[in-house]
DNA sequence: ATGCCACGGAATCCGTGA
């Protein structure tokens, strides 16, 4: 089963670049962050056309997640993430889908820093390990998808220094991602790729894709029933090239 | 230190993003 994420920021605005890329990579599952629509204005019609189901939870202007299946109608297990009633921002969805469970998230950016938006930022990741250490529990293949907005490593930035006192790359927020990959979980990308530069994101600004000044921040957080199943993965860097592209790349990984 | 780009939504700018 080949699952991708693809934080399209704008999904109406970019449907024709991600029918286009979906026609070209040909994935079974796509976990979408950033849609900037409201649950009505989600393009239903296109996709199903072209063989996806989709669920989705929208928001006017900001956030929204969704997920696409190959795989027939979509069985949701979540949409939320619990833990706080007063958070209204659309960022995670969840489905049973083929055998697996699949979290799709869009965790919070947290910029500046410090302030209330990287407050906001880390106690979401408490929330979001709270989630995933349920999910470790369950004796089921499990994913947790998409944009982390965390830089995890020196090696997943093109200049770290630039980025000590950003909100992706601030030592809280990879302390909390590193003691969520303790809880057992594995890094796909990395596992596969463990010593290359590998970036999912390049800014709109500077010439920073022409540049490769690029961030790692899409990831693939496999339990320990479904990274033995891990064949291979890659990001879709060529998709960032083109017009009117997303500033991030999809990423995709296969299961057996 | 700031703008550089791009989005949606409203309005001919603002808030946000990373």
């Amino acid at each position: 089963m080949k699952i991708a994420t693809y934080n399209i920021n704008g999904i109406n605005g970019r449907l024709p670049n991600l029918l286009r890329w979906l026609e070209e990579s040909q994935p079974d599952v796509v976990c979408l962050q950033e849609l900037k629509a409201t649950d009505s204005l989600f393009p239903e019609k296109p996709l199903l056309d072209m063989g996806y189901h989709a669920i989705w939870q929208g928001q006017k202007s900001w956030n929204g997640v969704a997920i696409l299946s190959r795989h027939g109608v979509i069985k949701e297990t979540r949409r939320g993430l619990g833990g706080d009633p007063d958070d209204l921002h659309s960022r995670y969805i969840e489905a049973f889908i083929n055998g697996i469970v699949i979290g799709c998230l869009y965790l919070p950016n947290g910029n500046p820093w410090p302030g209330p938006k990287f407050d906001y930022k880390l106690r979401w990741m408490a929330r979001l390990m709270a989630h995933a250490a349920r999910l470790q529990t369950f004796n089921l293949p499990v994913a947790l998808v998409g944009d982390f907005n965390i830089i995890p490593t020196e090696m997943d930035t093109y200049k770290p220094k630039k980025y000590i006192d950003n909100a992706l790359f601030r030592m809280e927020s990879r302390r909390l991602f590193h003691e969520l990959l303790d809880q057992g979980w594995a890094d796909a990308i990395r596992q596969l790729y463990p010593d290359e530069r590998i970036y999912t994101f390049w800014d709109y600004l500077r010439n920073a894709y022409g540049r490769d000044a690029g961030l790692r921040l899409d990831h693939f957080l496999l339990n320990g029933a479904l990274k033995p199943m891990l064949v291979s993965g890659a990001v879709d860097k060529h998709v960032r090239g083109w017009g009117h592209s997303s500033d991030h790349a999809p990423v995709w990984i296969t299961t057996r």
